[in-house]
DNA sequence: ACTTAGAATCTCAGTGATAAGCTATTTACC
DNA sequence: GGTAAATAGCTTATCACTGAGATTCTAAGT
């Protein structure tokens, strides 16, 4: 037997029997369906992407590293977490392991000993030569449910929404739990 | 000092010093800008989100499942992995650590004994009713970028995007990496 | 009844990733 | 020029979650 996944994201709003009574007020019911539509969709090309990148033995996070150095050349490893989206334990876990691989390697930096570059080695270069046009097809497929046109719609919408959720973000610094919040 | 995080992920297609070139036909290109824009936005989304939720010491998998059983009333544990996109063992892992905390409790099912229900306390209902719609403004004001008209239709076209995208998972069954895929 | 396949849940070892704290170095300010 | 704050990256402890197998039960076939 397999341990078997399913596919959804929660935030429904239908009462049952049991069940107290949900969201009422439209704008509201309207942006939560947005979010669950939003999960979904992320979701299920994220699967798409990630069975694709599994194939070559890599983690999305692995990928995105190779694939930010394949484009921008040699990055310092604070610029490759900028673009990769780890934390700063996490970029060096991962350059390590494919170091290892003989994929990537450290470079010094020159102007700051602190940093150091990680570039791809030319294994790495062949292997992302080899593997990301491959890619970058697959996601043309997944994409394949919306017209070329409303592509480029959706793209400006969703470049908004995220700009308006990461302001509300760096908004409210997250308070901690159980404290009364704030001075007053 | 505090690990800080970034906030992209990845694919991009500039070439730089030292750079392959990258993608030139446009409808890759664009596919691959709507993949980054929607990652983005989901993870701004997310990110809010898993911030407010943070705030009454739950996981995004826990609030799921707590919201799942608020709108639905009891439910199957496998229906709740439906709802909630856990693992089999992550349900079971996830129930008892809200049971441990008194929100949640297991029900025998009379129709089939292999089978539980989960359902929520009357600390979980209550604390439900009392975080819900806080969280569903929080959501609200995150999507607040968009119009209301302009999220139906957002709403719509990421639907239509995540059917397609999951339609293609479900046709490549995911081959193994050194293989040949494939017969012919 | 008995056997076999299939399901629902649980167990448990393993994994990717984070978050703090640490060291080495650089920058800014006196 | 010397000291303090900030920065780049590394180390370690920890954690939520996964995945395969084990367990218990149901359903179907013989």
């Amino acid at each position: 037997p397999k341990a078997r996944r399913a596919a959804a994201t929660g935030t429904a709003a239908e009462p049952a029997s049991g069940a107290a009574a949900a969201i009422t007020d439209v704008p509201t019911a309207k942006a939560l369906k947005l979010w669950v539509v939003l999960a979904r969709a992320y979701l299920a090309v994220s699967e798409v992407s990630s069975a694709d990148i599994a194939r070559h033995d890599l983690t999305p996070a692995e990928f995105g590293i190779l694939e930010a150095l394949y484009h921008k050349g040699p990055l310092l490893l604070g610029d490759v977490q900028k673009k990769v989206l780890v934390s700063s334990g996490g970029i060096t876990f991962l350059v390590d392991r494919l170091a290892a691989r003989g994929l990537v390697e450290r470079k010094a930096c020159p102007s700051d000993r602190r940093a150091r570059y990680a570039a791809l080695t030319k294994a790495g270069s062949r292997l992302m030569t080899e593997i990301f046009p491959a890619h970058a097809a697959t996601i043309r497929e997944a994409m394949a449910g919306i017209g070329r046109a409303d592509q480029v719609t959706l793209t400006n919408a969703l470049k908004m929404l995220g700009k308006a959720a990461a302001e509300q973000m760096s908004q409210a610094p997250a308070s901690r739990t159980g404290s009364p919040d704030v001075t007053g």
